[in-house]
DNA sequence: TTTCACACTGTAAATAATTATACTGTAAAT
DNA sequence: ATTTACAGTATAATTATTTACAGTGTGAAA
């Protein structure tokens, strides 16, 4: 991404903090008001080179139509899966996580509150929130998402010789060792905790 | 929250779904559109309605002055704490972690990426985002976010007849014993993890 | 070293388009 | 009896765009 200039950069910030201030764009006329400038053309001058820049995006004609292009990923949060439940596709979901982009990518990703404490050796503990992205290639050693015996489960992936091996991060389980090719629900890319 | 007629919660509903498409929250005449409303005032209604309900807050006056008021809350990520450096106030913070703020709680929180495993028995391993509140009350049990010996470390807090104990969760650290009162920046309220 | 293009940083003024509000009225549902 | 759920119309306010013009600095070419 190309650098900005100082100037650029504080019309930027100004920008990104009106949106965390009142959740929606500012206006040309509240930014060229801002840097007491007399022009609108002065702002837009500036909107045009973050554009241009790759900092934002502007829906023409639109009011307080900028879009920050660094910015959130809205993560659904799968409550509880009833046993049993295959799809997750329409889910009813209540909650969302909203995390910059930059911290888990982007892609078809969604949360799941893990019950007990198969993966605590993995530092996953009951309660916790995984982050699945769904698609991704999975290779040994990754944590899944599987779908397997009627129940989603998080275990270590690892392909054998002739069978797959799901092993849990806690050495009171067993690995649960299939022939078939599991379901593969997604990948474990991230984690979120709430410490009471 | 007083409850939402079945139309109320369809508008609400499409007013979170434009945000999080747009990023802006959509105008009156947008919402009417959508709803094949053939007057402005079928949609002022229902703002009116939302608002008097507490689901949303409107800038009278304002284009798309929609906000939502179950939203989130936006965490500064402090990178790297320059050892030494006790204030954390006008931090040089790159990042942002959004999160709703059902998740966290509201209050005075930021992030800091967690260096070391002294904390791994307790699941905070070393890369991870703990999240941390100033200003709350510490109670025995609690990890706390602590600045000694010019830097800042993750440990339980345990406060002793005649000392206080800094305990790491990781056998192969000795707790930390001090007498006088620590300089306590926070609480660890919760933990983000990015997992490769 | 000078010149020239070009990006950056603006002023000024007029216009077009978008957007919100206010008022009046109807009718069904709770 | 009040809330909910609209239509219709008019107007005010907000907001974006466009065109024209100009100074400053920077880097490259001559």
């Amino acid at each position: 991404m190309k650098k900005l200039t100082e100037k650029q950069k504080k019309v930027f910030e100004f920008i990104k903090d009106y949106i965390a201030e009142n959740r929606y764009p500012p206006t040309i006329k509240e930014i060229m008001d801002h840097f007491s400038f007399f022009s609108p053309t002065a702002v837009v001058s500036y909107l045009n080179a973050l554009e241009k820049k790759g900092y934002i995006k502007r829906d023409k004609g639109k009011a307080r139509g900028i879009i920050l292009k660094e910015y959130f990923l809205n993560i659904p949060v799968i409550g509880r899966i009833p046993a049993g439940t295959p799809k997750i596709e329409e889910e009813n979901f209540e909650e969302f996580i909203s995390v910059s982009k930059e911290i888990f990518g982007e892609g078809d990703i969604f949360s799941l509150i893990v019950k007990g404490d198969s993966m605590k050796d993995a530092g996953i503990f009951d309660g916790d929130y995984i982050i699945v992205k769904k698609d991704v290639e999975i290779k040994n050693g990754d944590i899944v998402v599987i779908f397997y015996n009627g129940e989603y489960t998080v275990k270590y992936f690892y392909k054998r010789k002739n069978f797959i091996e799901l092993k849990p991060a806690n050495p009171s389980y067993n690995s649960i060792i299939i022939k078939e090719s599991p379901l593969i629900t997604g990948k474990v890319i991230g984690l979120l905790r709430k410490i009471k």
